[in-house]
RNA sequence: GGAGGGGUGGCUGAGCGGUUUAAAGCGGCGGUCUUGAAAACCGUUGUGGGGGCAACUCUACCGGGGGUUCGAAUCCCUCCCCCUCCGCCA
């Protein structure tokens, strides 16, 4: 969320933000309305101040005896004058704010300029596509000769969509979470195992509502929305906070099983594990300072990065320009690996850095030693990583010829291991 | 699910219709004293919004929302959260 005054004073800044991302708002009728508002809240704090000072000159005539019935009858007037104003005035706010709401962050000048994902910008790669003897195949077919992942069973107990993970499948599922959660504890982040389940604030600060409200699950009695993210949760944590200067930088991981309902995705990624309702990641959180969060934007990427270098797996950085960015984002790198059997990068990882834009919705702040008054932090996070995709990256680049698998070096400890057949 | 008790500033905790623009203590910050420190003493101390170049000033905020009243932390309604006990349960 943007800040009414900084809209009212730096109109010229969003109308071109908002261009670049290809929305379309109209802010006239906000200025207007402001001005409005403005007026009004004038008004009624005047009202107000007349109304404290009266009623305690009242309160001084009742204690010495004398009548003030005159003066009660006249400030009975003048609160009713208020709660009008009040009435008007709730209304206006109530406009503003769901306008607020529906106002998307200010790309960083950084950010390429495009209308969607084709003018993303590569900056860089890192490993080679592996050169294959045989064709490579799709993971749904390896993992259906291994006999590890069952998708019409999947779709037999849950829907489509699901899939149920089997044998070293499973295995493997869990051996990612733990070699992922272990290297990005050893970086200085701190393990978090949050709630699932959040309230509407929680889904409200971090951005993901009221906008797309039919993308993500929600159950209605109680009222819960199941994660798309563990973003969601682990941000979440400070909201209402004001944080102590050196406290900050505060780095979280977690890994959370996600959901989402890939509303008007239809007849994408049908096949296999790339685009399910259900599934786990691990997740990368960091809390800075305003000066220091496009540095740490660079350092939570290569943290992600450094997990497809350790299993091995080649991938691309994709800055995502202005048309394609996320609602929220200031800045967005995403991370693609490459997919054999699709012969092309698929995104596994999407780092971006918020800005103040949650921090503001979710009211997350720091105080500055020895200064007055408080700032709101930048919030960031990425993938570290997906682990379904990751899953899927590994069975098509680690496949070999008699429809084996080879396990990652760096994950046989976990797997106990060297090849799953 | 049933019964009861609570939510007040960074923390502890008083206040339960008008000398509270929230007492007191702790903590924090500044100062006096001291070779230095501690102790003691003195002063200071939140967040948002409006107006002002500024000093400053007005306004709101005692879990959230609504109501009663000239006036609400205080009374009423409602929701949320926490604690204790009973029941059920991984």
């Amino acid at each position: 969320m943007l800040d009414a005054k900084f809209i009212r004073e730096n109109i010229d800044v969003l109308k071109n933000a908002i261009e670049k991302r290809g929305y379309e708002i109209n802010l006239s009728g906000f200025l207007s309305s402001e001005e409005q508002r403005l007026a009004l809240l004038k008004d009624v704090e005047e009202l107000r101040n007349k109304r404290n000072v009266v009623s305690e000159e009242i309160g001084k005539l009742k204690k010495q005896g004398q009548d003030a019935s005159n003066l009660v009858s006249e400030m009975k007037g003048v609160s009713d004058r208020i709660k009008e104003i009040d009435e008007v005035l709730k209304g206006i706010e109530e406009k503003t704010n769901s306008f607020l709401l529906n106002i998307p962050n200010i790309p960083h000048e950084s950010v390429p300029i495009g209308k969607d994902e084709t003018e993303n910008v590569e900056v860089r790669k890192w490993g080679e596509p592996r050169n294959f003897d045989f064709e490579p195949l799709n993971h749904w077919d390896i993992a259906e000769t291994l006999d590890i992942i069952d998708f019409e069973r999947g779709a037999k107990i849950a829907g489509a969509r699901f899939a149920v993970m089997k044998g070293f499948g499973a295995k493997l599922e869990r051996a990612l979470m733990n070699f992922m959660l272990d290297l990005n504890t050893s970086k200085g982040y701190k393990e978090i195992f949050p709630p699932i389940l959040v309230n509407r604030e929680s889904m409200i600060g971090t951005g993901q509502i009221p906008k797309f409200e039919g993308e993500y699950f929600r159950i209605v009695d109680p009222e819960f929305y199941l994660i798309p993210t563990a973003e969601v949760p682990v941000t979440n944590i400070h909201r209402d906070e004001i944080l102590r200067e050196d406290r900050l930088p505060i780095y979280y991981t977690a890994y959370t099983p996600c959901f989402r309902r890939e509303a008007g995705s239809y007849g994408k990624d049908v096949r296999g594990l790339i685009r399910q309702h259900q599934f786990n990641k691990v997740e990368l959180v960091k809390f800075s300072k305003p000066e220091d969060s496009h540095a740490e934007l660079e350092k939570l990427t290569q943290d992600a990065e450094d997990i497809l270098q350790k299993l091995g797996l080649p991938y691309r950085v994709v800055a995502l320009c202005t048309g394609d960015m996320g609602f929220s984002s200031a800045k967005t790198y995403d991370i693609e690996v490459w997919l054999p059997g699709q012969q092309r990068y698929r995104e596994i990882s999407s780092c971006s850095n918020f800005e103040d834009f949650q921090a503001r919705r979710a009211n997350i702040r720091f105080k500055r030693e020895g200064k007055k008054g408080t700032e709101f932090v930048h919030t960031l996070n990425g993938s570290g990583l997906a682990i379904g995709r990751t899953l899927v990256a590994i069975l098509e680049n680690y496949q070999q010829k008699n429809g084996t698998v080879i396990v990652p070096e760096a994950l046989r400890p976990y797997m106990g291991v060297d090849i799953i057949r």
